[in-house]
Order: C-alpha cells, then structure tokens, then sequence
DNA sequence: CAAGATCCTAACGAATTGTAACAGAGGCAT
DNA sequence: ATGCCTCTGTTACAATTCGTTAGGATCTTG
C-alpha cells in the first residue's frame, strides 16, 4: 500500500513547510493548501489518512470544516491552533476533532500524533475471510454469499473486491476517489461507471431494493456507505 | 448497548475520584485502579473502551504497561502524566499510546478527549443515529423519516444535513452564516436561495403547512430555529 | 401604507448515479 | 479450432439530486 497522506491547511506557508518536512521525513506523504476551498476541492479526488487544519484561516472559521470532515468524511482530523484556552480545545474536540495540537507546537510531537492516528485508522489487519452482516454470511475463499433463509449467492471477483471494501469500512463514507485508490481503478477520466455497475450487480445479489437500498447507500457526490453490522470470523 | 467503558490507573485517590466524576456524568461507566497489577488482573475479564493511565505508578513503570495494552489490546489508551517534555509525550505516543494529556488537566477537557477517542472506536453507534420528535422518527442511517401514523418519508443527503443540523440545536435560533459554514460552505454570493430551498424540500416531507410552520420556524432577517422537543436514540 | 428587504417555492437544468444491453476477453469442453 | 460459457468494462439512456432562477408572498421600517 501506498504511503500515508496527510493534509495540511494553514495559511502561513512558514508552518506549510516545516509540517510537511517532518512529516515527509518520518515517511508520510504530504499536500499543503492555503485556503479552505482549495482544500474542499481536492478533496473531491483524493482520500487524506490525516488532515491538519489550522482554525485561524482566511476564508472561513475552520470548525465548520472539522465538523463536516469528522462528520461526514470520517476523516481523521487534528486541529493546530494558537487558540489555547481549555474551552476552545473542548469545543473543537466536541465537533469531531481526533485531536488538537497548540501552537507553537513542536514538529515531533505533531508527527508522532499523526502516526498515533494513522495506527488507529488503519484497518485492524483484514484477518479473516469470512464476515456476518444482515442475515448473509460471506465467504471470500469460495466466492459465494449465503443467507440465513438458505438463499446462496455466487459472487465474482470483481465483486468481491468491492463487497471486501465496504465490510472492512462499514458505516463509514467511502468516497469514489478512494474506491479508486484501493481497487485497480486506473480511469482518473471522468466518465468510469465501471464502479456504479459492480456495485449496481452487487445491489442485485443483496437482493436490495433498487429504490431503497438498505445495505449499500449512496450519497451523492460523496460516495457510498454501506450500513449494517459487520462481524468478521477468522 | 451499554454504556463505554473507561478504566482510570492513578495512584491518587483524589484524581482518581476527579476523573470518575466527570466521566460519570459524561455517561460512562468507570472503574479505578490504584496500581498497575490489580488493573492488569481485572483486564482479563472486562474489556474497556479507554484506559486512562498515569505513568507515575508506584508498583511499576507505566510505558510498558502502555504499549501491552495497545498493542496487544488493541484499546485507546490515554496517557495522564506530570512529565511535560516533548520528550516524554513523543516517546508515550511512539509507544502506542492515543493521547498524552499533561498535569493538571482540566476534567472537561479529559472528557472530551476521551470522547473523541470513543467516537472512532464505536462509531456511528454512539453518535446518535436515530431522533424522535413530533411524531416522527428520524432515521439519519436509513435516511428515511416515519411518523407514528404510518407515513414513511425518505429523504436525500442534503436534507438530512439540515435536519441533522436541527435536531442537534433544537429551541435555539441558526443563523444562516451558521448553516452555511456547517453545510457545504459554498455559497460567497450573498445570493444563495439554495438553503432556503433544501428547507422548503424539508418542510414539504415534514407535512409542514407553508403559512404556518409548527416545527422549522423562521426567524425574519435572523435565521431559523426549530421548535419540537427532540429526544435522540443511540 | 409604501418601499425595500427577505423569504418561499415551482420550474428548470447541470451534474451525478442506476442499470440494461452490448462487446471483447478468456476459460473450458467438445 | 469451434462454440458456449462467464466475467467485466463500455455505452446509452433513464432517473435522481440539488443548486439556480424568477416571480410572487411576506415581513420590517419609516
């Protein structure tokens, strides 16, 4: 897998670049901006592991942000800010924030409280090959889906891979750019519904109402989420 | 579910009944231990959600005890410690530990922290997915709204964004510049009738009588503010 | 009550997503 | 090799979402 990402937003180019040398030097991918919207707008197309928002910013107070990434993006968020009163600590923390870093912060610290992030992200180490959730039970060394009424599926590979994704993340927004990412989608090209009909034959195999899909849900212009209690059995 | 649960190791009796207070009004459960083996002992038959761990133990160093616990646990482990060096920090994080909160702390922001803490662990669960007020029931997982008499209303991405945004500030005036720095920030022109029509969209689903709106009411000049008492569900 | 600001909402359209149908690539048995 | 599968991306078109527009309704102020 690739290196981590980590995001920084902050309006002086100064904290820009001694973040992104620490972070670059203890391994870490890096992209800076300056402002909130460019920032939203690469959003669109990449999936940070960790993002770094500095709340004094221009453009826009920066809490609504945190609180829409943590929220929605379920992205892991750390807060730097010269804001140091116990309050707005809290306040920043109560909105979704993983963490908050006081400025001037120490370059280390802030590199070993992404990596403490990074560890609790990262998937815990996709053990088994077979997981419960919603009456169906998949199992991934034989390809097939079977449902507590004794219904049994066949899936494909393709198939497979995408059913993989959402069970590792459930409840979780998985966004298209890192459905991308993470199975071979090469199309950074606009127009790919490649992904929209493996994950419409999906659907069908769940036996979900196209109308109203219970287990995979799609959030437009987000992603997908897929609801349900995943259990994973070795 | 029941409540989190989070185990508190400190030597002192006083910080330990500080902590347990605060978390306890929080909704936690919690349970303290004085030193480092009874705590050691009682995690082979509970599995907490959080240690809070001071590293001043009497009967032994803290930072192994800390990386057991969160390598081999896998828990959120919160370092509490006197010892305030970057130094210190760096190595309690390095070693696998979520967070390092200095002495003295504040309890609410401990609280806090612990918190955020929880909310990446247990995710959507705890956050609150599920809403009753007049009569209806607000399903954010399902996206749907049901009321008592039946109905059965799905509603879209934005809507829910607005009516989550609602329903966690109930009886308090929202100013626009509010809502729109929680929701997509877009909007620079002061021209952004978009707000105005995702709450139309949201009134009409809520059978909401145009002339006379009982639940989202609309404060002239000032924003809107949403009558209804609202009790959430995890 | 007039004037202007603010808000509501039907209607439109751009962007996004769903999915049926098609086509090429292998696989496999005949 | 031939023919019949299955798998999977592509195409084309339908459906949905959601912001924008525009005109009318409603409110506040003087």
């Amino acid at each position: 897998m690739t290196l981590p990402l980590v995001t920084i937003l902050d309006d002086e180019p100064a904290i820009r670049s001694i973040l992104a040398d620490a972070l670059q030097e203890a391994g870490f991918r890096t992209i800076g901006f300056a402002r909130a919207t460019e920032f939203e707008a690469a959003l669109k197309s990449t999936t940070p592991d960790v993002c770094l928002v500095d709340l004094g910013l221009p453009d826009r107070d920066g809490l609504g942000l945190v609180h829409r990434l943590a929220l929605e993006q379920g992205a892991a968020v750390i807060i730097i800010s010269g804001r140091a009163q116990v309050q707005d600590r809290i306040t920043g923390l109560e909105l979704g924030a993983d963490d908050y870093i006081i400025k001037p912060f120490d370059p280390s610290e802030v590199v070993a409280r992404v990596r403490a992030r990074i560890r609790k992200t990262r998937l815990p180490e996709t053990q088994g090959n077979t997981a419960d959730f919603a009456g169906w039970t998949a199992h991934f060394n034989r390809y097939a889906l079977t449902h507590s009424d004794g219904r049994d599926v066949s899936f494909s590979h393709a198939e497979g891979e995408v059913l993989r994704l959402f069970l590792e993340r459930p409840k979780r927004l998985i966004s298209r750019a890192m459905m991308q990412e993470i199975l071979g989608g090469a199309a950074e090209d606009s127009f790919d519904r490649a992904m929209d009909v493996r994950i419409s034959r999906l659907r069908t195999k769940l036996g979900e109402d196209p109308k109203n899909p219970t287990l995979i849900k799609t959030i437009y212009g987000a992603g997908y989420i897929f609801l349900g209690d995943v259990a994973w059995r070795g």
